[in-house]
DNA sequence: GCCGATCTTGACGAATCCTTGACGCCGGCT
DNA sequence: AGCCGGCGTCAAGGATTCGTCAAGATCGGC
């Protein structure tokens, strides 16, 4: 099980993440300070920590820099301050993440999965088939009849968006924020000029695609 | 099982070391100093030593001066330190492998595998073989059409890091850091002037690469 | 201290990839 | 029927990346 360090000082906000992070199959300890933090991660081996900025003992930049002395577990910040020189300075010393308050749970558990994703162990990624084509999310390869087909940068990560979310219906922003980054979420040209070309690769059938389907107005959906 | 030693004078360190090596089947035993770590050396037959160099009573590249008087074990050793000097002076002294804090915990387990997987057996090693050519990971040798090529060590590292990996993706910063190191990150310029030569010695049809295929702005990929 | 092998560095065309805009089709709506 | 917005398609250009080469720098052995 995956295990994850949450470090916040409000209780209430602990207890929510907690109970939705277990929910989603996590294994979760807790911490209220700065202190107890670096302790708790000493204790167990930790896939990644969930750290608020602000601590009533240490400064959370501080329990970075601590804890970057001896480790590289990836580090996801919150912060109530929407200004970017806490930002900046949190990702100096080491954060790999920044989410500020208020956050939707949804967001925070994307944030999450990505930044495991970054450190996850190739050789236990799934592999995905569907009666055209396969794809190996852990060696980044698709073959179809046998043959590799060969992805640019970002066809693959399309694909593999829409791959890691199967039946699920994915949105448009959703794809855009994290194939180009959050700043393109209105340039749905490139998700049909993508779409075009993923499908010319993938699906047999020339008209019908059956396996990277559109939801008019809102999406895309990838059915296996 | 295989027997660990870890040294470091860090109790917090030490302790989470210990219970993430344990997790992965390691058998470990700790030293806090130099003394005490040689000392512990003496007592069972260890498969690998892990060695801070910042000690409070020997210097770190003394214990492994000391160590290598009368046992050949890998030692993998750990610094806070950058410099390249240190490194030298280590690696000079009978170390094997040398990485810097902070360190993620995955990349000082693969380093760990390749090391304990070098002093392997080298008649266990597997023999890759393609239409073209040959792979003697045991031997260090590559064969093509029965005559043995000759390869430069920089050569041989990366054609091993890929073959290691058969069809899985290797990425660039994945193979400069494998083959020159963690620092060398952005000299893409290696990668591909290494990667002509190991083509021209290896690769029989000209233009048309079928084994070592690159993937444009991702990396490279070994296809047997 | 010399010499050969190996490694580094920079420059250049060639290949690949990304972006952008235009166009036609389809379905919903008035 | 006609308008309109969203989607699929295509191709050109510009930007990035790759392969190639060769000349220095560095290393190691004699």
């Amino acid at each position: 099980m995956t295990a994850v360090l949450v470090v916040d000082d409000d209780p209430h906000l602990l207890r929510a993440l907690r109970i939705t992070l277990q929910a989603h199959g996590y294994d979760v300890t807790t911490a209220a300070d700065g202190h107890s933090a670096l302790l708790a991660a000493t204790q167990h081996p930790l896939a990644l920590v969930i750290l608020d900025l602000g601590l009533p003992d240490l400064d959370g930049t501080s329990v970075i820099r601590e804890l970057r002395t001896w480790s590289r577990v990836p580090v996801l910040v919150l912060s109530a301050r929407h200004g970017s020189e806490d930002k900046v300075e949190a990702l100096d010393a080491g954060a790999d993440d920044y989410i500020t308050k208020p956050f939707g749970l949804d967001e925070l558990l994307a944030r999450l999965r990505a930044l495991l994703r970054r450190t996850a162990d190739p050789d236990q990624e799934p592999v995905v088939t569907t009666d055209a084509f396969t794809v190996d999310l852990g060696k980044r390869r698709v073959l179809r009849d046998g043959q590799d087909i060969r992805l640019t940068p970002t066809e693959w990560k399309m694909l593999e968006v829409l791959v890691r979310n199967p039946e699920k219906l994915v949105t448009q922003q959703q794809l855009l924020s994290e194939v180009w980054g959050p700043a393109y979420a209105k340039e749905t040209n490139y998700l049909r000029v993508y779409m075009a070309q993923l499908r010319r690769k993938l699906e047999p059938g020339a008209a019908t695609p059956r396996h990277l389907v559109t939801e008019a107005g809102i999406g895309y959906r990838f059915l296996p």
